[in-house]
DNA sequence: AGCAATTGTTGTCGTCAACAACAATCTTTG
DNA sequence: CAAAGATTGTTGTTGACGACAACAATTGCT
């Protein structure tokens, strides 16, 4: 009863009443009957801005790792290597509260960047319950490919949204960061 | 937890070399010895469109689900009843496609909305493979109210990034729709 | 000294994307 | 028309991920 715009007669179906070949979009029947692909309204979605940023996260994410397969590197492991290689010395809790993911799973992650002779986690001496992270040698050096690519994957954002809008957007949630 | 910056012996943190804070940013040293909290610097991953996004995204979807506590409802659960009751009659495939989910994923879904009597799967007269979705008759009354709390939901957006910048963030990522 | 809090770790639960495999059912084509 | 090919819905697996809970070792606080 609330359909709204379209013609709710007997439900416009979709695509699971009419023959389905009867493909031809628009063809004076007005109505939608969305069956193959795009024509399917999308309604309250579109004013959504979690529904539309939620894609776009999924499409960057895929970019990011598809741009970095070579090197085997996805955007968490990304991230993590990147703040220690700022911020040398830092604890995982740390890593963990300013990249905003679950200490736990940090362990994993580290686990993994370890075993790969990427980082290394020293104890510390003025907290024995605690690590001191940092980058190998060899992570130090991949960090700087990783950086080129991930500027690579970056460009892809630019050409995706364009220059200005992506500006824009790095402003619009700067403060999320 | 929040912090001030004048005495350290809270300490939360720690980091691991000195006795923590030291100094505040400063540049003589170089690097700092961030620990208590955000004054660890992000380096790269400040020009990475992808890493404020995900963190955004993590924000909406917390707050979507905080909002719709009530109904226990989840953003893709909202986005597939919201397409089905815009289209009614559409097929699994149609619906999946359309929202960039798993068909796979889309089974337990409507499983779930249709164990609540929410959603119905019939079965399809021309196409004996496919079911046409529609909403119930609850289904389409939960429904109005679903984009009611969503629609606040959407206001709490408004209020953490700004009226202007959502619509202006919408209009930048209307492509991914 | 004693108790509360923190750190790293391990494990569980539920969500989610990406695949693979299958039976039933179209569609296409030889 | 019949065989081959493609689709649809299902089930199951894998691995990344967020949220929690519990624990031992170690600090910090009183």
């Amino acid at each position: 009863m609330r359909d709204a715009g379209e013609k709710n007669v007997t439900a416009s179906a979709g695509r699971n009443e009419l023959p389905a070949r009867a493909r031809r979009k628009r063809a004076g029947n007005g109505a939608a009957r969305p069956d193959d692909a795009d024509e399917v309204g999308l309604d309250a979605l579109v004013g959504h801005a979690g529904y539309a940023v939620r894609r776009f996260q999924i499409w960057i994410f895929q970019d990011f790792v598809r741009t970095l397969a070579a090197v085997d590197i996805r955007p968490t492991q990304y991230s993590v290597m990147t703040v220690i290689g700022a911020n040398p010395g830092l604890s995982q809790m740390a890593v963990a509260k300013r990249l905003g993911i679950e200490r736990a799973r940090l362990v994993h992650l580290l686990d993994s960047l370890e075993r790969r002779k990427l980082v290394k986690r020293i104890k510390s001496k003025t907290d024995r319950r605690s690590h001191a992270l940092h980058l190998t040698a060899q992570g130090e050096l991949s960090l700087t490919k990783f950086k080129q690519l991930a500027a690579e994957h970056e460009r892809h954002v630019e050409e995706k949204i364009g220059k200005a809008n992506r500006e824009r957007l790095l402003q619009i949630l700067a403060g999320f960061t």
